[in-house]
DNA sequence: ACATTTATGTCAACCGGTTAACATACAAAA
DNA sequence: TTTTGTATGTTAACCGGTTGACATAAATGT
């Protein structure tokens, strides 16, 4: 590796000479700047980043912690947010917690130590604490953890509402609300989520003519939550509109539905949510609640980095969602 | 931040004595010891692995460029080489070439200046000199950069074969192979790859009484993946067998004949490649290739931190695939 | 009683840059 | 002619750690 000595003693400068081109700071004849330039190509020059995040304390990165990359909505959220991180010239770190107590906290450790301006949650184990004393900018995405960190998440009160409007404008009766269990995205060992919430919000006309079922998946692997859902809907026949927290669990009920040859729309109606590129590709494509992933993910960058600068944000950042309505409904 | 001076401060003793804790060495009382971590827990202290990574000249960190995580492959792909990196104790720094040749030179270069330790590339659209005077440990995954960096891989020529045998054995007469265009994630520009290789040998014997077209996917979003694939479909409606380069086009190609009504595997069937989860979730359920990509994860980590530690590693790392039958042959 | 081992400290150099302060030199402007 | 602006150099401190060399002292072993 070469060095900024190297640098200055070959283009025949001194070291600050060649340090005030690298960051354009003071007075710079055009011929040295070249000068240097050209040498830094010749001997194939490149700072070392560490060394300058080292003397200006700030490195530039930002730690992305979601439970698994593998999953649909995680993979486009984290897509969209190294682009955005990208552009503001942010580096990303990325941390798989595996929903794991220990790991999570090992990640964190690790990031703070890694000096990371930031911290973007997409996942949360820990108890609130851990995240209040972290002291440091932290953006929860999709996850309340307290009154006191920004949070971007999008109508998920509404998202239920919506998603039981539709189901029982379409004449369901027996509705079922199935929800990530330890492997999905949307973990939340409690029922009292908002997307539940408004579910039930939504029934509340109607809601003697209707029953409702809640089921919590177990396994994570698409083609062991296929089997637990067939043994779900066979056990429960006649359920007739299924909410799904994600739509790879409403894809895995589909897929379950086809195994029991119930028909889709007509003897089951099934609602995902995230409308991640898989709810087009599946037989009959999903009806899904839209989030706004791209918008979602540049706000989060740019809350990010706001904190970093010093600044105030607002704590609730919610965006609205759509339905979309396609083969499903 | 608290530093390395304050605990030395705090718990009475000297810096180099934190520093002989910090790091495992020399003589150190159990008493010292215990004192010194109480204290840098009672303040909070993490070592700057900035200072110490400049100091060793060691990031412990591994670049990945691929050219989309939101990518089912390359998202199941990023998650195995998280999950095996952070074993040996490497972070990665994500980088989405997008295919954009600008911005994987930027991301290299960016890579290079942060001191990360090797590049696992699974994304390739600069001209192979550029990885060569790289003078950084290499893995290429899927993808034969040169011969002179290690790569890893499946056998893509078995992979074409097993298809066009399976399809052959169907008694499919019309064959197509239909592979990613820029979006997609095996962009080869040109189709002499080992998969379209392999599948033509496989059609070797019965030449005479098969057809085989080729198509480019121009699109990437699915939705429109679907649409075109509907178009190439009807153009050509005497196809029987289709091989797809990924499950992603495959499903699409699933989707476009539910549009057409032409029945899977009926009249037509289908084969697609990596057998990611998605292949399990579609309707039907996807035949496609296995390439065994956990394993192949943990070789590439593997063969990079070999290389880092500077033995010699074996360059071409081929991995057996398999063909799983599911609904759609 | 003397040699070793253990435990800690002081000091300075180093990793690869950045920067402030100050000095020098030359050019153009007032 | 004096001032000012431009261009570069020298030196040293600093970012936050690590490490080797060397010194000192107490505890332990023989």
């Amino acid at each position: 590796m070469t060095k900024i000595t190297d640098v200055a003693q070959k283009a025949g400068v001194s070291v600050t000479t060649v340090s005030r081109v690298l960051n354009n700071r003071g007075y710079i004849s055009d011929a040295t700047r070249d000068k240097v330039y050209k040498v830094m190509k010749e001997i194939n020059y490149q700072p070392n980043e560490l060394a300058r995040s080292l003397f200006r304390r700030k490195s530039n990165t930002i730690g992305l912690i979601v439970p698994n990359v593998a999953h649909p909505f995680f993979s486009e959220l984290t897509y969209y947010l190294e682009h955005y991180a990208y552009k503001e010239q942010y580096k990303l770190l990325l941390c798989n917690s595996n929903r794991d107590v220990s790991k999570e906290k090992e990640y964190i450790e690790l990031l703070k130590q890694n000096q990371v301006e930031g911290i973007i949650m997409g996942s949360q184990v820990l108890e609130v604490e851990n995240y209040l004393n972290l002291n440091l900018p932290i953006v929860a995405f999709d996850r309340a953890l307290s009154k006191n960190i920004p949070v971007v998440t999008s109508d998920n009160f509404l998202g239920g509402k919506l998603a039981s409007n539709l189901l029982i404008k379409k004449k369901c009766k027996d509705l079922a609300y199935v929800y990530g269990g330890i492997g999905g995205p949307h973990h939340t060992a409690l029922l009292a989520t908002d997307r539940y919430q408004g579910f039930l919000e939504g029934m509340k006309t109607r809601k003697d003519q209707l029953s409702l079922q809640t089921k919590e998946m177990n396994s994570s692997k698409t083609a062991n939550m296929v089997e637990e859902l067939a043994g779900f809907l066979e056990m429960n026949p006649t359920i007739d509109g299924v909410f799904a927290s994600s739509d790879i669990i409403a894809s895995a009920i589909i897929q379950a539905c086809h195994l029991l040859k119930k028909a889709i729309p007509n003897d089951i109606k099934i609602i995902g949510y995230d409308n991640v590129e898989l709810s087009t590709i599946v037989t009959p494509p999903l009806t899904t609640i839209n989030q706004p992933l791209e918008k979602m993910s540049e706000l989060t960058i740019d809350l990010l980095i706001r904190q970093i600068k010093g600044e105030k944000v607002s704590f609730d950042n919610s965006f609205p969602v759509s339905i979309v309505e396609r083969g499903t409904t």
